[in-house]
RNA sequence: UGCCCCAUGGUGUAAUGGUAACACACCGGUUUUUGGUACCGUUUUUCCAGGUUCGAGUCCUGGUGGGGCAACCA
C-alpha cells in the first residue's frame, strides 16, 4: 500500500486517508477506492477547486483507485457547454486524468425519475401545489418546528398522476414541486420535507428540451455517486448538514451506499473565491476576462505563469482537515518560486532602461559571452550574450543621492559586475532637462571578464543588462494582488469592490530584452535575472510583439 | 434560543493516552557573478474550567469562541 512519509519515514495521514485506511481494513467494497470531482458547469475553476481536484484525483491515485469527472448539471438555467470545455481543459492542464470517465448528472435523469416514482409509490414523496412562499413559511425556523403541507397526505395514485403530468409539461413553472415526506419537525432543516423536483421550462445544454422537471442537488448527488459506485464522496464542509439527507435517499432507495465525507475548502487571503463575485469582476471590466492574470481562476493562474506542478505542490502543502482556514497567498507564491527556481531558464531583461556607455570599449565591437541557462541545473547548459559599448541597465540600479553602505549597485565612485560580463566603474552620467538620469558612463576592466577574472577588483553588486543593438523591444505587465485587504469578502457593510488595489496592474511598454527572449513561447517560464519569473502572455503576445507577464517576483531580501 | 462541525506558534498542518513537531512567514547569520538559491540559527504554540488516568493537545462533562444550517442554487 502506498504510504506518504516524511524524512523520518513516519507517516502523516490526513483524516480522510485515515478513514479510507480504516474502511479498507474492514474490507469495505473489497478495498476499492472510487472518488469523483463533481463541478457544476456554471463557471470557471479556481484555486479552491484545485484543492478538491488534488484531493479526489490524488486519493484515487494513491490507492490505485478510480476517479470520475462528473458535471453536476441539474440546473439548466445556469449551465453551459462553454464551462464544460473550460473545466476539462483546466483539470487536464493540472495534470490529472479522469480514469473513471466523464459523466453527467443529466445522464441519470431517467433513472432519477424512476427513483422518485419509487419513493412516491412507497408513500415517501408527494406533490405539493403551494406557492414557494407558503412552503417557506411552513418550513419553520431552526428553533421551531415546521408544519405539514395540506398536500402532504394526498393519495399515492394522485401523486403519481401529478408527477407524471409535471414531466409532461402540463403544469406551469412554480405551480408544484415534488417533495420527500420525511419530518417537518426535524432539527436538521434539510430533513423537513425537502424538494426533490421543480418545474423549469428551460433548455438544457445536454438534454435539450427533453425535460421540463429537474432534480434538486440533494435528490441527484448521492444517487449519482451511488450509480457510479463512488466509495468516498468528498465535498466541502457546507454540505455536512446535507449528509443525513444524502443517506436517507440512498437508504430508502436501497441503492449502493456511497459515503459522503466533508473537508474544509481552501480560502486565500487577499483573494475572493466566490463565482458570483469573480463574475462581477469580469462583467464590470475590472479584469480582462476569467483568465486575467490577477484572477484566482486556474486559467488566470496559467496565463499569469503558474505551473501545474506548483499548484499541485501548493495543494499538498495546505493539507486536508475540517477547520476553516485562510491560507497565506505567500504560500502559493512560494510553491511557484520553488518550482521555477529549479526549472526556469534565466534570461536578462531591462524593464525601465537607461543607457550604460562603456567609454573605453571599442566602438563597433561586439563579443559574445557565455552565460548559464540555469545555475541550479548544470544540464541546462549555456548560451551566448552579445556585449558591446552600449548597453541598457535598469534605471533603479543607479542612484546619485542617498548612497550608503547598503547600496551595492552603481553610483558615483562605485564599481559593479555586469552579470556574465565585466566589472565596470563609474565615470560620469547625463541627465535630461528635468533631472532624470538618461545615461551612465563607465569604464570596464578588460581583465575582469566573467570566468577569467584576474582583476582582483571586488564588486559587491551584480547588475543585469541588455546590449543595445541586439535588444528586442517588449511590453511587460507587472501584477500585484487584486485586493489590498486581506479579506475583501469579509466586511458586512462594505462591498468587496471597495478594496480593489488600484495598482494591481502596471504595464511597461519600453522594455528591452536579450535576443533569446524574442522567441519566447506561451507556456514557457523564464526567470528574468533579479526581477522574477515571467512568461509570454497568451492573450496579447503576437508575432512581432513581445508581451510578458510577471508571475511572481524573486524574493527580495534587500532591506534598503 | 434548536441542530451539525471545528478549536495546536503570525498562517497552515502533524503528533491516533507517553519528549508538542513540520512547512510557510518573520528576524539574524554564512556562502553567492541574481540583494535569488542553498545552508545555519533565533523568536513564537495545545481556548477556559473541572474530571478520568501513573500520565491528557488527544478521552469525558460544562463553558467560551468560530463556522455552517431556512433558496423551486450547487
Amino acid at each position: 500500500m502506498p504510504v506518504e512519509g516524511n524524512e523520518e519515514g513516519k507517516t502523516r495521514r490526513h483524516f480522510i486517508q485515515q478513514i479510507i485506511d480504516a474502511d479498507r481494513e474492514e474490507g469495505l467494497h473489497g478495498g476499492r477506492v472510487h472518488t469523483r470531482f463533481p463541478p457544476e458547469p456554471n463557471g470557471y475553476l479556481h484555486i479552491g477547486h484545485a484543492k478538491a481536484i488534488c484531493v479526489n484525483f490524488g486519493l484515487a491515485a494513491e490507492y490505485g483507485g478510480t476517479v470520475n469527472l462528473r458535471f453536476d448539471d441539474t440546473n439548466p438555467v445556469k449551465e453551459d457547454t462553454e464551462y464544460v470545455d473550460a473545466i476539462r481543459e483546466d483539470i487536464a492542464w493540472l495534470g490529472f486524468e479522469w480514469n473513471g470517465g466523464e459523466h453527467y448528472t443529466s445522464d441519470y435523469f431517467e433513472t432519477l425519475y424512476g427513483y422518485a416514482v419509487k419513493l412516491i409509490e412507497d408513500g415517501k414523496a408527494y406533490v405539493d401545489e403551494q406557492s414557494a412562499e407558503d412552503i417557506a413559511a411552513q418550513k419553520g425556523t431552526p428553533t421551531s418546528p415546521g408544519t405539514a403541507s395540506p398536500f402532504r397526505d394526498r393519495p399515492v395514485e394522485e401523486n403519481l398522476r401529478l408527477f407524471a403530468e409535471m414531466r409532461e409539461g402540463k403544469h406551469e413553472e412554480g405551480s408544484m414541486v415534488l417533495r420527500a415526506k420525511i419530518d417537518m419537525a426535524h432539527a436538521n432543516m434539510h430533513m423537513r420535507d425537502p424538494f426533490m423536483y421543480r418545474i423549469k421550462f428551460a433548455h438544457h445544454h445536454r438534454t435539450g428540451d427533453a425535460w421540463c422537471i429537474y432534480p434538486m442537488y440533494d435528490f441527484a448527488h448521492g444517487q449519482s455517486d451511488s450509480l457510479e459506485g463512488i466509495t468516498h464522496s468528498l465535498c466541502s464542509l457546507e454540505f455536512e448538514n446535507h449528509r443525513p439527507l444524502y443517506d436517507w435517499y440512498i437508504e430508502n432507495l436501497g441503492i449502493f451506499p456511497s459515503k459522503q465525507r466533508e473537508f474544509a475548502r481552501l480560502n486565500l487571503n487577499y483573494t475572493i473565491m466566490s463565482k458570483r463575485k469573480l463574475l462581477r469582476l469580469v462583467e464590470e471590466g475590472v479584469v480582462d476576462g476569467w483568465d486575467d492574470p490577477r484572477m484566482p481562476t486556474l486559467s488566470g493562474l496559467r496565463r499569469r505563469g503558474y505551473t501545474p506542478e506548483s499548484i499541485r505542490e501548493f495543494c499538498d502543502r495546505v493539507g486536508v482537515a475540517k477547520r476553516n482556514n485562510v491560507i497565506d497567498v505567500g504560500l502559493l507564491e512560494f510553491a511557484l518560486r520553488n518550482h521555477l527556481n529549479a526549472t526556469a531558464t534565466r534570461a536578462m531583461a531591462v524593464l525601465r532602461p537607461i543607457k550604460l556607455v562603456v567609454t573605453n570599449y571599442p566602438e563597433g565591437q561586439t563579443e559574445w559571452l557565455p552565460t548559464e541557462n540555469n545555475p541550479e541545473d548544470a544540464s541546462a547548459g549555456t548560451r551566448e550574450l552579445p556585449f558591446s559599448r552600449e548597453l541598457y541597465i535598469e534605471a533603479d540600479d543607479f542612484i546619485v543621492e542617498g548612497v550608503n553602505k547598503k547600496w551595492f549597485r552603481l553610483a558615483p565612485g562605485r564599481s559593479v559586475r555586469l552579470k556574465s560580463a565585466y566589472i565596470v566603474t563609474y565615470v560620469d552620467h547625463v541627465t535630461d532637462a528635468s533631472g532624470n538620469v538618461t545615461e551612465v558612463h563607465v569604464e570596464y576592466h578588460p581583465n575582469s571578464k566573467s570566468g577569467s577574472d584576474t582583476s582582483g577588483i571586488k564588486a559587491k553588486g551584480t547588475l543585469h543588462w541588455v546590449e543595445c543593438n541586439h535588444a528586442a523591444d517588449a511590453e511587460v505587465r507587472l501584477y500585484d494582488r487584486l485586493f489590498s485587504n486581506e479579506n475583501p469578502d469579509g466586511h458586512k457593510d462594505r462591498d468587496f469592490m471597495e478594496f480593489l488595489n488600484p495598482e494591481s496592474l502596471e504595464v511597461l511598454t519600453n522594455c528591452k530584452v536579450e535576443p533569446v527572449l524574442a522567441d519566447a513561447q506561451v507556456g514557457t517560464p523564464w526567470q528574468f535575472t533579479r526581477l522574477g519569473y515571467f512568461t509570454a502572455d497568451s492573450k496579447w503576445a503576437k508575432e512581432g510583439k513581445l508581451v510578458f507577464n510577471r508571475a511572481v517576483t524573486l524574493k527580495d531580501g534587500w532591506k534598503g
